[in-house]
DNA sequence: TCCGGGATTTAATGTTATATTAAGGTAAAG
DNA sequence: CTTTACCTTAATATAACATTAAATCCCGGA
């Protein structure tokens, strides 16, 4: 598990940091809110302890930037203040919990645990194939960076093709799996799905193709 | 933790046990409202889940024996009736959460970190995503400084989408989940809270917008 | 009890992604 | 060389989605 912790009192931070790899955490830790924001945006950690009070940035503006840009990791505030506005302004932002100042270092790994946990809970499920993946919660198409939502067709063939790896569909398969036994579409209409597909793999320049044999089927096959 | 699950429906309990130990719960399950109470009575236990319609005793007795005998473990309530009747009963009797039937796993896995969080702290209960947060006890909604108050649908709408982040729910998903299976309400009317909600977000300036894939449904995503 | 206003539902109308059709091409097998 | 399975594109149709306004419900206060 690999944490940021940014906090700008030195001994404080030393002391935590050593506490927190003893209890077998990677710790990274930066003494001011621009280096933390950096940090966050850069390395993925798997949660992050903001002190509210720093220099250049402080904890609530990093929160509220990291937030802005769409980076959902854990966040955990620390402050000296015990005022209830920056509490409720954490809360706001994005913060996942709150901890104030002076605390018990059993409270901040319960704090710490509590917050890991929380988020286990998200397992996307990947179908994958050379350089590409599906997302079966998303719908989304990726290779290499980019990333496309498939419309519901396309989307169950390529789902079918890649839950059969390896085996050949005929076009008759496809279209009963796809569009249901009693479907009275034409074999046509698959013809054209699978050109639609072979065009998007081509376009995010995937190095799987959708491979025909004649009077068989079709199947993925991954480039060299 | 510990928890304690309480469900006739073996099938049910066992696909659930199963995800539950997954997720590094240690869950005692038993199959009707006697058990329920003994076992409850017994094991300190962080959390209760109780089904309502169980043999010997029902949901709603155990949980009104439980509190009479001073024993305040976390009870989290299930349903198969969708009636508001067993709601309001239940949380009158005493119970932290109601879950109705048929439920998606990550919110009951949701419900249950919430209650056993509630307990640990006193952390308000807040879903949140891009720049918006959603307080699941006083049905606030912010963004920024900005606060409203849903009403009811739009919360419920806006509640399931946050706790399917990055998972698409179809309009029958949605008319499933609140306004029960048995409604006999048209899928029109989730497009018109759908809208409402869109308006919403927009009005208070939030980040976050309502995504919709045609024929796959809609799910919740940050802007840039 | 009736009334007012917010909450919810219905209905009517507009919009568009995507499913389907149609038609014209290519190339493998015999 | 002919057949026919396969491929692609473009035009069209359709049902899913979106929005708004009007109608109805429902609840608390007078």
């Amino acid at each position: 598990m690999k944490l940021l912790y940014a906090e700008d009192e030195r001994s404080l931070s030393e002391a935590v940091v050593d506490i927190l790899t003893f209890h077998k955490y990677t710790v990274d830790a930066v003494f001011d809110g621009q280096d933390a924001l950096d940090y966050a945006e850069m390395g993925d950690y798997d949660a992050i302890i903001l002190d509210i009070m720093m220099p250049k940035k402080n904890g609530l503006e990093v929160l509220q930037a990291l937030r802005a840009k769409g980076i959902q990791t854990p966040v955990l505030l620390l402050t000296a203040k015990s005022e209830i506005e920056d509490r409720i302004t954490g809360l706001d932002l994005g913060a996942d919990d709150y901890l104030p100042k002076p605390f018990a270092m059993g409270e901040l790994l319960a704090r710490i645990r509590a917050m890991l946990r929380r988020r286990e809970s998200f397992t996307p499920n990947l179908l994958t194939l050379g350089n590409l993946s599906l997302n079966q919660q998303s719908y989304e198409l990726t290779v290499g960076g980019k990333s496309e939502l498939l419309p519901k067709l396309e989307y169950q063939i390529l789902e079918l093709l890649l839950l059969n790896k390896g085996i050949f569909l005929s076009t008759e398969d496809i279209l009963v799996k796809v569009w249901g036994y009693d479907t009275d579409a034409d074999v046509g209409v698959v013809w054209v799905y699978l050109s639609y597909l072979r065009k998007r793999l081509a376009g995010l320049g995937a190095d799987v193709q959708i491979k025909a044999k004649r009077g068989i089927g079709y199947t993925l096959e991954v480039q060299p």
